[in-house]
DNA sequence: AACTTTTTTCATTTAAAGTGAAAAATTAAT
DNA sequence: ATTAATTTTTCACTTTAAATGAAAAAAGTT
């Protein structure tokens, strides 16, 4: 597979640019980053998020905002690839998210 | 299908010692009723459940104390008839609220 | 070294879940 | 019928997750 030059996958905004967009504090960002909700590219300290990153984080935040569900539940539903939350989330975006947790969760045995 | 003279759908406990049994306060069985997470009967104003009710309960409790689910999200997938969320659940169990939920939602328009 | 930017920590705010206490409602008892 | 007992409902408080503001800490720049 030929990775375009210009992809959605790009890590290239930057944090507050992300939070701007989202209509929530950087700090959210963060947060959301312990439980594993979305993994920025780490240049130095500096965190940069790709726009599939950005549409994940509307869906998620549409999870919790619009049909109320908490984060646990959101994070449980993902782990198990349920395609009942997930069906209404752009099939694009849940491969790469998808795609992430597989090599996340490589790694650590649990 | 014919009605067993005591079968596991028989409201007969009250609410009291379904309370005592599953470790909670009864006022917490009243604020499940308002999401219709389990429907007693009513005789006169005094409520009695059913032995399904009471595993019912018990299985809403462990997806929210021991996974950490919200009631909301119980609630949306639940309606969902979501397999991956009731899986571990008993399968008369589901059956039986998934009956109830059928008769109390031909009635209501969303 | 002083300044700037990003991250992290600490503390506070907000809302859902749960519960205690007391009021209200309903039935039973005297 | 009035009193007593039981169940339900209401009100207010507690606890915890989610989110954020402020400030401290860390890292890079000039």
């Amino acid at each position: 597979m030929v990775k375009k030059l210009f992809s959605d996958e790009d890590k290239s905004y930057p944090i507050e640019l992300v939070a701007d967009f989202l209509g929530v504090n950087s700090r959210t960002l963060y947060y959301y980053e312990k439980f594993s909700l979305v993994c920025p590219l780490r240049r130095g300290r500096k965190r940069y998020y790709s726009k599939m990153d950005i549409r994940w984080l509307e869906y998620v935040r549409e999870l919790m905002y619009e049909q109320g569900m908490n984060l646990r539940s959101i994070i449980i539903l993902i782990r198990r690839r349920d395609n009942v939350v997930l069906d209404r989330c752009p099939e694009d975006v849940v491969d790469s998210f998808m795609n992430y947790l597989m090599q996340a969760s490589s790694g650590e045995e649990e």
